[in-house]
DNA sequence: AGCACGCCGACT
DNA sequence: GTCGGCGTGCTC
């Protein structure tokens, strides 16, 4: 037999493919994953290419030592996808796909276990009956795992192990009582679901589950299918009136009656052949997520293969879309609804990752990073909130989910539809071009919501007639609050969170408490009798007395939403306030139980930051006021107004949902600011176009496009002199005559853990120039020295 | 990124 | 005399 050599993508910066000998047993293909000698240890990589010859020294290559054959190998288009991001976002190829597959691939260990069928406890009715009176009170660990059970519905071998020793002893003891059953899951094999024969029209009559469910299974090396889903989809979507195909996926049950934009919405969606992208622009509370549900539906119910991906900005968001998707998707096979999101439990994220690359998932509804999640059958994307800076990677590779997406849909031919009550002005021009689809939903869905009436109240004008705020809220405000309370109506209070934090401050000398380590304050959080800095970590007591002056009237500056929190507490009394931000979520476990708390009607004025902004529908809610927005109507950063419009018509729309009428009071220095008169008249459409044209002007994105090259140096005159030499490099670089540079600044922190940190900007209105610029720049880097780090990020949204 | 090698300060 | 600081260079 011939020699085979594997070109194989590492986890590690350079760009290059690393060529080994493979003499393994089975044959490697292109996707698959193997376990190779790299340096001194042992890495995981992913083969990219299988060859018979090597360009490299005989002397210098090593042999494979495992080749995963548990897991199916990656798709061409995958592997496709992989080396865009890698391509556009400049890193290289291993850097890209391996830290997009779940942690227990990349540990060549627990391939075998892969291979191994997963068995899987599920509780019967006799055990939900009986298992709570069942258990000694002293038998935690056992309770807890009936607990688990009781929660969970079921218990994997793993897991149960993992909680308890013994525990699958128990387990066998309970289902001989006919507590349980045990199934065998056979994880590592491909399912090829097997054509549906009945007609749609027979399954609607009779209510029967349609035939996803019947799996044959194959061999584990099985290739994934790879051609079109949309070839299946389109030739019976051809002959078929969406709503017949509809009602063959979804549960039974009355469904939500259709304004007549969403019905124009989900129609054209429908009418996508091949690659289309539609913005679909909805104020809150117009049934975007209802258009999500019916699109999904007629897809998948045509093919019964066919995949759906479905992006959400935040992990506190996948609770309630998860919901939404199985109670709509009743009838599909338990399992075909999967989440991915960071904030699982590893293996957990493990099987639903398989679930995906195996095609048993139908539906994948996950945060940013389940755009790089293997679909071998997907046929189309969704990004709710697409305007959402979390889409943004702000660490490692940067890359934007949203764009990642449109480019998979463009590679897929398939249609994404991207939906934002206040779409990205990258996108809102898309649509000017006509490259995007604009679909409007302008009315509210529930029949008697209206748009709440947005009020401002001007801070100086009330300075001026001599009315006191007390605490950084206005009169106006309080009243308002009050006037909620006495009619048994909810409020919220919203807090913008730049500039937000309370410091800790000195009246006599002007000392602020700051941190050791970064050019930064901390902050006080008071419960805990503790400063924190929000940058690194440290942490230290609240100190007696100012340590420049000794002066012991030492007190908080600013206002936290700790603060506003208690003075709310004082000047309205009676009131039950709540507050939601990173700490209080943190500290209670999860935000879930708090916004239950509020859905119960137990809490009168809801108090927090961007977290209460998203997705939640409080029904009760009537008011909300908006504190110190004004910052970002200054900001260096030219993306802050567009945030903050898109923030507080976000938040806007959390009043007033059903029925009640809402009112918006925001709080500001600056009543006649453009932005607020836009947003006291519900208007996106002037806002956007208002501000593209500010763009234009300016020269800034959408119009160009930019890249940020930031360094990380022991000193600030280290970082700054490598970004010197950096601008002088493009010199050299015929492509960057197109580019423009701009001068090398510190970063606002400009240190964080005693590493200074400094970026340079450069733009251009091609962005093959920026990009051939950017790939001929990065090996010059290389050759610089005196810097700790530097990263390249495309695209920046904070500048 | 890891993990070596390699050359200069304060310590049992 | 060494232990250990992080600068430099390599990994098929």
């Amino acid at each position: 037999m011939s020699q085979m050599f594997v070109r194989v993508a590492l986890d590690h910066p350079l760009p290059t493919l690393f060529d080994y000998r493979c003499e393994t047993e089975a044959v490697p293909q292109p996707g698959m994953l193997v376990s190779v000698p790299f340096g001194k240890r042992m890495v995981v990589g992913l083969v990219c290419e299988v060859a018979a010859h090597s360009e490299v020294p005989e002397d210098r290559l090593r042999s494979v030592d495992n080749l995963c054959t548990a897991c199916p190998p990656l798709s061409a288009q995958w592997l496709e996808l992989a080396a865009f991001a890698a391509d556009y976002y400049q890193r290289g190829l291993g850097e890209v796909a391996l830290p997009a597959l779940p942690q227990a691939l990349r540990d060549a260990s627990r391939w075998t276990r892969l291979l191994a069928p997963e068995e899987r406890y599920r509780l019967l009715p006799a055990g939900r009956d009986a298992l709570p009176d069942a258990l000694p009170a002293r038998a935690s660990a056992l309770r807890r795992l009936a607990d688990e059970l009781v929660s969970a519905g079921c218990l994997s071998a793993a897991d149960a192990r993992a909680l308890h020793p013994k525990a699958v002893a128990t387990l066998d003891a309970w289902r001989e009582k006919g507590w349980v059953q045990l199934e065998v899951i056979e994880a590592a094999a491909v399912s090829i679901p097997v054509p549906t024969t009945a007609s749609t029209e027979e399954t609607e009559a009779t209510g029967a589950t349609p035939p996803v469910g019947t799996h044959a299974t194959k061999s584990a090396t099985t290739t994934i299918a790879t051609e079109s889903p949309m070839a299946a989809a389109q030739s019976t979507l051809d002959t078929q009136s969406p709503n017949a195909s509809i009602d063959a996926v979804q549960a039974s049950g009355a469904l939500p009656v259709l304004t007549d934009e969403q019905s124009a919405a989900v129609s054209a969606i429908h009418d996508a052949h091949g690659f289309a992208a539609y913005l679909l622009h909805g104020v809150t509370g117009s049934g975007k997520t209802e258009v999500y549900l019916r699109a999904l539906a007629a897809l998948l119910a045509v093919d019964p293969t066919a995949q759906a991906l479905v992006l959400v900005p935040e992990i506190n968001l996948t609770p309630q879309f998860e919901a939404a998707f199985r109670a709509r998707f009743a009838a599909l096979d338990e399992g075909a609804i999967v989440t991915l999101h960071s904030g699982l439990a590893e293996g957990e994220r493990a099987r639903n990752w398989f679930a995906a690359h195996t095609g048993r998932a139908r539906i994948v509804l996950g945060t940013r990073l389940a755009v790089l999640a293997s679909l071998p059958r997907l046929a189309i994307i969704c990004v709710d909130e697409e305007h959402d800076p979390a889409y943004k990677q702000q660490e490692g590779l940067r890359y934007s989910a949203r764009d990642l997406a449109i480019w998979r849909a463009k590679q897929l031919g398939i249609p994404v539809v991207l939906g934002s009550a206040t779409p990205s002005l990258e996108s809102w021009w898309q649509a000017d071009q006509g490259r995007y689809k604009r679909l409007t939903l302008a009315r509210r869905a529930v029949a008697d919501a209206t748009l709440p009436a947005v009020k401002l109240i001007d801070l100086e004008d009330e300075r001026r007639r001599g009315r006191a705020s007390t605490e950084g809220l206005s009169g106006p405000l309080i009243a308002a609050l009050k006037a909620r309370l006495e009619r048994g109506e909810q409020s919220l209070v919203f807090l913008n969170r730049r500039g937000y934090a309370p410091q800790l401050a000195c009246d006599a000398c002007g000392w602020v408490a700051g941190c050791p380590r970064c050019s930064a304050y901390v902050v006080l959080h008071k419960p805990e009798r503790a400063l924190r800095c929000h940058h690194c970590g440290w942490e230290s007591r609240i100190p007696r007395a100012c340590p420049e002056c000794g002066n012991v009237d030492i007190a908080p500056l600013g206002r936290g939403t700790q603060r506003v929190e208690e003075t709310l507490a004082t000047v309205v009394p009676g009131a039950r306030v709540l507050r939601i931000d990173a700490d209080s979520t943190r500290r209670k476990g999860s935000a879930q139980a708090l916004f239950s708390d509020v859905h119960a009607g137990e809490v009168d004025i809801l108090v927090g930051t961007q977290m209460v902004a998203k997705g939640h529908d409080f029904r009760r809610v009537s008011l909300v006021g908006v504190l110190n927005a004004d910052m970002a109507l200054f900001s260096h950063d030219f993306r802050a107004g567009e945030r903050l419009f898109a923030q507080l018509m976000q938040v806007s729309g959390r009043a007033g949902r059903a029925g009640l009428p809402g009112e918006v009071l925001v709080q500001t220095r600056y009543p006649r600011h453009a932005l607020y008169h836009a947003l006291a008249r519900h208007d996106y459409i002037g806002f956007a176009n208002a501000t593209l044209a500010e763009r234009r002007d300016a020269h800034l994105p959408p119009f160009v496009y930019q890249a940020m090259l930031r360094a990380e140096g022991r000193t600030l005159e280290a970082a700054l002199a490598f970004l010197q030499q950096a601008a002088e490099a493009l010199h050299e670089i015929p492509a960057a005559e197109r580019v423009t540079v701009y001068d090398a600044v510190p970063l606002t922190i400009v240190k964080v853990m005693h590493v200074h940190r400094a970026q340079l900007l450069i733009e251009s209105a091609s962005r093959a120039a920026l990009q051939a610029t950017l790939r001929a720049w990065q090996s010059m880097l290389r050759t610089l020295k005196g810097v700790l780090r530097w990263s390249i990020e495309v695209d920046p949204l904070d500048i």
